[in-house]
RNA sequence: GGCGCAUUCGUCUAGUGGCCUAGGACACCGCCCUCUCAAGGCGGAGAUCACGGGUUCGAGCCCCGUAUGCGCCA
């Protein structure tokens, strides 16, 4: 493909209805990737025509979840740029200047039936097993037909006058030429009664006036894709470039919605999930380089990005590859700035107001022990607050799995003793001092070690015991193995 | 209802007529490492390439049909 890199201009078009989700995000990380790799222009524009529902704080929530993401645009809302303005209820004025245009030309007319008279028709026609689509009868309607309408107090949409014969092709960059007869594509409406313009109008529009030179969106399209060919050629506009993107579903082969969980660039982001893991999971999802790589930075994905490596198949959205993902980039991270991304985690937990709290030296020996053990930011809670809280309950089922075995009471007593002579209280000396235990009192080495887990972490799981140990520090350590002991004994006592 | 798109291990995918007794990744199972859990290493299982026809010396790959799923008109 010859690609005048210079020129090439693409853009993500949210409607601020909602939140980012994860079909869109990968929209515009494609629309990205495709102008960086090119060295062209990512613009973000708001469709915002339908003002029921769309809000502010849709567009906001939209463009903070897209710089979270790292993909910024060069032509948009906050930056300006010379094709602005960059939210489609500013853009009146050019649709109704092409209206005004197509209307003259007449290839569009003034409909006059009212949304109810359609829905009626519709049912009626589907009824009678006939096409639900407009039967067209406001095209032909005379002059003086029209003006009795008007005096009527009847609105009109404006309509465009599809041709009638021929076929209009959609080339496709990865589906290649699909073919719609025109007679199929009913007289759709430009401008609704309200004067807002339709989605298939206004983007024409837009994208024409914004000169986007290659259209990335979602397959659900496709089947629009003809009717704006046809307002581009009716326009005299030149028609962009067309990649239609498989959909991504849900675990049972369904739309992703809600009952699929999280399917937010932000509810991703709250439960710890880094921008890059999700880039390079949702740029595998529909796209792949080769037949052996998976890990792709950012830089790489930009470097490798190409059109037709596209797929055509939908997509399953598989949380457990993304949090997979999620782990390799966590351990990928270096220790301080895996600490920095995890303070506001404990802290919102509650574990303590701020870092010197607990000593910084602290935070980043724990965060070097839980680095390749979570895998997503959130998992550090559960892995992690015994050493937060003062006081730490045993589960009793727990208790029942290690602390039942009748060598437990030596073993926490020889623990107890041998810590409490320490001078030095660090990972080495603690080391020592426990691994002479197994031998010593001819046990195990897991059945001395898990009961001290257990009485010093309240867990059979947890980060390495002689460093967690050591962070714990002498005194607590000393405290939680006493009780212990005194659980221990009582089970003893009542058993 | 019409039109359109899609269909390779459970999932994401490689595959563009002979290199495919179908490759990789996640998940799963086993072993090694090991104070638990991870991480890491090694190995295993898992796909009659939706189905049925055809074209061809040869088809996952090309053509036709069927089924299923999804989308658009809404």
């Amino acid at each position: 493909m010859i690609v005048l890199s210079k020129k090439i201009r693409v853009r993500f078009a949210p409607s601020p209805t909602g939140v980012l989700h994860i079909g869109g995000a990968r929209t515009a990380l494609y629309n990205w990737l495709f102008a960086r790799h090119h060295g062209g222009k990512f613009i973000l524009r708001i469709e915002d025509t339908d003002r029921s529902r769309s809000t502010e704080e849709a567009t906001s929530a939209i463009i903070s979840s897209l710089k979270w993401l790292g993909l910024d645009w060069d032509e948009g809302p906050e930056v300006g740029g010379s094709y602005g303005p960059y939210h489609q209820t500013e853009r009146l004025s050019f649709y109704e200047e092409a209206v005004a245009e197509l209307l003259k030309a007449r290839m569009a007319y003034k409909c006059y039936c009212s949304p109810e008279e359609l829905e009626e028709r519709r049912k009626l026609a589907l009824k009678s097993g006939k096409p639900p689509g407009y039967d067209g009868r406001c095209r032909k309607l005379t002059e003086k037909e029209q003006k009795d309408y008007e005096e009527e107090g009847r609105k009109c949409a404006i309509r465009f006058a599809c041709p009638k014969e021929g076929e209009t092709i959609v080339s496709d960059t990865i589906r290649g030429d699909v073919v719609f007869q025109n007679t199929v594509l009913e007289d759709f409406i430009l401008v609704r009664a309200n004067g807002l313009p339709t989605y298939n109008f206004a983007a024409v529009i837009d994208d024409a006036a914004m000169k986007i030179t290659h259209i990335i969106r979602g397959v659900d399209h496709l089947t629009n894709t003809p009717k704006q060919i046809l307002l581009y050629e009716a326009l005299g506009l030149s028609v962009p470039v067309f990649t239609h993107l498989p959909m991504i579903l849900g675990s049972d082969g369904k739309p992703l919605s809600k009952r699929h969980g999280a399917t937010s660039v932000e509810e991703y982001k709250k439960d710890g999930y880094l921008p890059g893991a999700i880039l390079n999971y949702l740029a595998l999802l529909g796209w792949s380089y080769d037949e052996k790589t998976t890990i792709f930075s950012v830089q790489d994905l930009i470097e490798k990005f190409t059109l037709d490596k596209i797929t055509k198949n939908p997509a399953i959205f598989d949380n457990i590859k993304l949090q997979w993902m999620n782990g390799c980039y966590i351990r990928e991270l270096s220790v301080d700035k895996l600490m920095d991304l995890l303070i506001p985690i404990w802290v919102d937990a509650g574990f303590f107001a701020k870092p010197s709290d607990f000593g910084i030296g602290n935070l980043k020996t724990i965060t070097a022990l839980v680095q390749e053990r979570i895998k997503c930011l959130t998992d550090v809670l559960e892995l992690t607050d015994f050493f937060f809280k003062e006081e730490i309950g045993i589960d009793p089922k727990t208790a029942d799995k290690v602390l039942k075995n009748p060598e437990v009471s030596k073993v926490l007593e020889a623990a107890h003793e041998k810590l409490k002579e320490l001078e030095k209280f660090d990972t080495e000396n603690v080391e020592a001092a426990l691994r002479s235990i197994p031998a010593e009192l001819d046990v195990k080495p897991k059945l001395v070690f898990q009961p001290i887990r257990v009485a010093v972490t309240g867990r059979t799981v947890s980060p390495p015991l002689f460093e967690t140990i050591e962070v714990l520090g002498k005194e607590k350590t000393l405290k939680r193995i006493e009780l212990a002991q005194e659980a221990t004994e009582e089970r003893e006592g009542n058993g």
